[in-house]
DNA sequence: ACCTGAACACCGTTCAAGT
DNA sequence: ACCTGAACACCGTTCAAGT
């Protein structure tokens, strides 16, 4: 067998075409875009890109893996408080969001929903970025600005899951309420976090 | 015109449709399922189908709205406290979604974060659900179950985008840990609601 | 009035033919 | 090796023809 010979090229077509679908993903959504739309958008023959990926679900779960990634990259900044870290956590996917990927979370959630294979894939994305959230939680503990009652990996996971609500209520329904978003989940970190009397 | 002459008949008919495409769209999704596929489950043919329904996208409005007024059914039950009432409305919608409705739920919202029309049509019954949350918190602070500082138009927003959050991470993620996600929100909110020292 | 099913332009995917 | 574009079975939608 001889395809494929240059990883270079190869890899180069690849992201030639996942930049493609994922403008066309955003504004359409996975099952509404067309391959020709891909194909052009990409400046590429239908044939070429069959070359690269296997089926459209392939394109797919290559992009809901990006999407992924790219929500989990920003937590680095834990240098203030719990809350100041979550929050700028936070209002990182609240921009992206508000920047219109609302509608791809969306789809990602329910492609995840029905294929238990993308969604085994996404959950090691997600247990890794819950447990640095928890250790996060827990080093807040040690200096008294959690709760010790809490469980650091449940309030990890509660919060991540009321970030993605939030955030997706504000999308579906929102006037791009990016700050609304945020201050509703401030609110809710602070009180759910703080050390009871 | 003489289309449609009798009612009862059109709406037999439009239910009929509706049930079968509901079953359709749990299982494959808005826009995997093809309209032979709805047309066979529902034991019609392609031009009888279009007689009751414009399109596609027609029948995916009405599964849509038809979605959202059930998930807001169930929020009568307000006899004990703030706490239970909410508890009591999220393990509903928890309910839902370990039955398999996760992926219809996802697929609701990425429809509606794409059609405007759709998002506002939603967003009259949310409005009328939030409200009704509102109130019922309202009602805890006077009696002094509720933090008195909190804005109630503002916790109930804030409470039930959690929801949805718990809910969709439990159904893409959970091993059908409806529990695991009860628990999780009472948590939440017990101390998000709590009368602070 | 109500229904059927073949027909239309278009979908995802394949593959012979080019370079 | 890499690409093109016509061809395949199937999609959403329409409409002449039946009752």
């Amino acid at each position: 067998m001889s395809r494929l010979a240059s990883p270079e090229l190869a890899e180069r077509r690849r992201r030639q075409i996942l930049d493609a679908a994922l403008d066309c993903f955003r504004r359409r959504g996975f099952h509404q875009t067309s391959m020709q739309e891909i194909c052009s958008a990409a400046d590429i023959s239908a044939g070429a890109l069959y070359r690269y990926f296997g089926s459209k679900a392939e394109i797919i779960a290559a992009i809901a893996h990006d999407e992924r990634q790219d929500s989990s990259v920003v937590f680095n900044a834990a240098n203030g408080t719990v809350i100041d870290g979550l929050c700028l956590m936070a209002e990182g996917f609240f921009r992206k969001l508000a920047a219109g990927d609302g509608a791809l979370v969306a789809d990602v959630l329910a492609e995840a929903a029905r294929d238990p294979i993308l969604a085994r894939n996404l959950a090691l994305f997600d247990k890794q970025y819950v447990m640095a959230c928890a250790e996060v939680i827990g080093a807040g503990q040690v200096r008294g600005e959690v709760d010790p009652a809490l469980d650091p990996l449940e309030a990890a996971e509660t919060l991540l899951a009321a970030i993605k609500g939030v955030g997706l209520r504000a999308a579906t329904f929102g006037q791009t309420q990016l700050d609304g978003a945020a201050a509703q989940f401030r609110g809710l970190a602070e009180r759910y976090l703080a050390v009871r009397a």
